[in-house]
DNA sequence: CTTGAATATATGGATAAACGTATATATGCT
DNA sequence: AGCATATATACGTTTATCCATATATTCAAG
C-alpha cells in the first residue's frame, strides 16, 4: 500500500464515498451501497474491486451477499489519513446514510466464525 | 478544497513527491524542482499549476524565481492528511532531497515582505 | 532595448480511466 | 433441476489525464 496507491484509489467520487461510508457502517454489502450512492450494480461492483486491489479493503461473502470492510492490515498512517478524512467530511455521505437508513430489507450480518 | 480535490491532487506521482518536497523544505521554486525530480520543465510546471489550482500550493514571484509553498489556509484535516503522508514517506523523496543538497546555485530566499 | 534565464501555457497525440450494456458466476429456494 | 437474487467480469466507447514539443511571458542585466 503506497501513498500512491491510496490517493489514487480516493480520487473518484464513487470510490471515495463507498470508502466513507464503510468506515462509519463498518461494513457494507454492494447492494447497500447501491442504494446509498444510487448507483448501478456494475458501477459499485467495479469500484469496490479497485479498492480492493488497492488494499484498502477486504471482503467476506455471507450467502449471497458479499460484504466489505476496511482491511485491518492497513498501515496507520493509512488509517489516520481515512480517520482524518471521514470525520471532517461527514456532510459527504449525509444524504447517503439518509438513504441507507430508509432502506428496509437489508441483509443481516452474521458473525464470520466459530 | 473539497476531500475529492485533495486526493485528486496526490494522485499523481510527481505531484505527490513536489508536494512532500515542498512540505519537508518549506518552500520551493520551479528550478529546485526540476533537479530534485530530475524531470523537465513544462512537466513540473504544470503539475504545480494543478496543485495551485486545487488550493495545495501558493506562489510568490521573487525576481525571475517562483517559490511556492504549502497553501496557509489549508483546512486542518487536509494539513493533516498531508503530515501523516509525509512523516509515514519519507522514503519517497530520499533520493530527491539528496540531488536538492548537491545542487549548487541555489536561489537565495528573501523574506517577502517590509 | 536586446539578450538570457526562469517560468508558464498552448497544441496535438498517446494512454489510461470510467462508463453502460450485456453476460457470467455464485448462492439460496422450491 | 430450475428460477430468482446478488455480485462479478468482459467488451466497446467515451472521456479525462499526461506528456513532449514548441512558443509565450516575465524579469534582470547589460
Amino acid at each position: 500500500m503506497t501513498a500512491l496507491d491510496l490517493f489514487k484509489a480516493l480520487s473518484d467520487e464513487t470510490r471515495l464515498r463507498s470508502l466513507l461510508l464503510i468506515q462509519a457502517e463498518e461494513e457494507l454489502c454492494v447492494c447497500e451501497l447501491m442504494q446509498a450512492l444510487e448507483e448501478s450494480q456494475p458501477k459499485v461492483s467495479r469500484h469496490l474491486a479497485q479498492l480492493r486491489k488497492f488494499g484498502l479493503l477486504t471482503d467476506r461473502r455471507q450467502g449471497q451477499w458479499v460484504f466489505y470492510r476496511l482491511n485491518p492490515a492497513l498501515p496507520k498512517w493509512a488509517n489516520a489519513v481515512i480517520d482524518e478524512t471521514c470525520s471532517a467530511n461527514r456532510a459527504l455521505i449525509e444524504e447517503e446514510l439518509t438513504r441507507l437508513n430508509k432502506m428496509g430489507d437489508r441483509p443481516d450480518r452474521v458473525k464470520s466464525c466459530c
